[in-house]
DNA sequence: TAGGCCATCTGGTCCT
DNA sequence: AGGACCAGATGGCCTA
């Protein structure tokens, strides 16, 4: 990143092309620079003058053929390129968007949005709370149970009765640090053992609470009360098309 | 008005 | 070969 100022722009130092280009495309769509956001959608005017035949057909070019086609052509090839990239980049942004609902800051109308760069930094800082936080609650776990095996340590007397409470009645809530107190979410602690796999972080919604607690609080982690996963298929970024 | 943030365009590179 | 990804460039909007 420090190299930047040293890095040769990939871009050509002569505009020719780019003059070319955009000389064209302003003369064709009133092209005053970038397009605010505020704007309408410029894909709507993207390939406008085309057939949805002509635009295959462009698809299919190599680039061999489209060193012989037109400006409107090469104009309307560049188009296409153009919308798949605000595709793309609107993904990311909604991606972003749903990093920002699950962080513990304020939301809200009144609320001006978290940055991207705020909003990644936070995630990386919420995340390695989140697991000092797990690691602590299993460090007190180990200390009040002691040694006296798996099962017995987890799970306190009532547990054998099965009688599994909803959540709502729960006894004890368990405690949370008075900053983040209702913004975070319930830890499983079936991320112990059975680490969920990358697409099911990424796609699947958080699991359901615990269905019942421990004489301490503690979340049981026994395997009735695990959240049920469903099976999702191997995670394919491009699904989101 | 300067600086931060953002959307968009663009060409290069990598991957399937 | 085509699409995804990346990073530089540019200009608009907003706030201090």
């Amino acid at each position: 990143m420090e190299s930047d100022t040293s890095r040769v722009s990939s871009r050509p130092s002569s505009p020719e092309v780019d003059d070319l280009f955009m000389s064209t495309l302003r003369a064709s769509r009133g092209y005053t620079g970038a397009v605010s956001s505020t704007q309408s959608d410029p894909l709507d005017v993207g390939l406008r003058g085309l057939s949805p035949e002509e635009e295959e057909e462009l698809v299919r070019m190599s680039k061999k053929d489209r060193k012989l086609l037109s400006e409107n052509e090469l104009q309307s090839i560049r188009l296409k390129i153009n919308s798949r990239e605000r595709k793309r980049m609107h993904d990311l942004n909604v991606a972003m968007d749903g990093l920002r609902e699950v962080m513990p800051y304020a939301h809200g109308p009144s609320v001006r949005k978290l940055s991207k760069i705020a909003t990644l930094l936070l995630a990386r800082n919420y995340i390695l709370m989140l697991s000092n936080s797990l690691e602590e609650m299993k460090r007190l776990v180990s200390e009040i149970y002691g040694s006296s095996g798996h099962h017995a340590a987890f799970h306190p007397p009532a547990c054998a009765t099965m009688t599994h409470a909803p959540v709502a009645t729960h006894p004890t809530p368990v405690p949370t640090h008075p900053t983040v107190h209702a913004l975070l979410p319930p830890v499983s602690t079936s991320s112990l053992t059975a680490p969920r796999a990358p697409h099911a972080l990424l796609k699947a919604p958080p699991p359901a609470s615990f269905q019942h607690w421990g004489v301490s609080g503690m979340p049981c982690p026994c395997s009735m009360c695990q959240p049920h996963l469903p099976h999702l298929p191997p995670m394919r970024l491009a699904d989101s098309k």
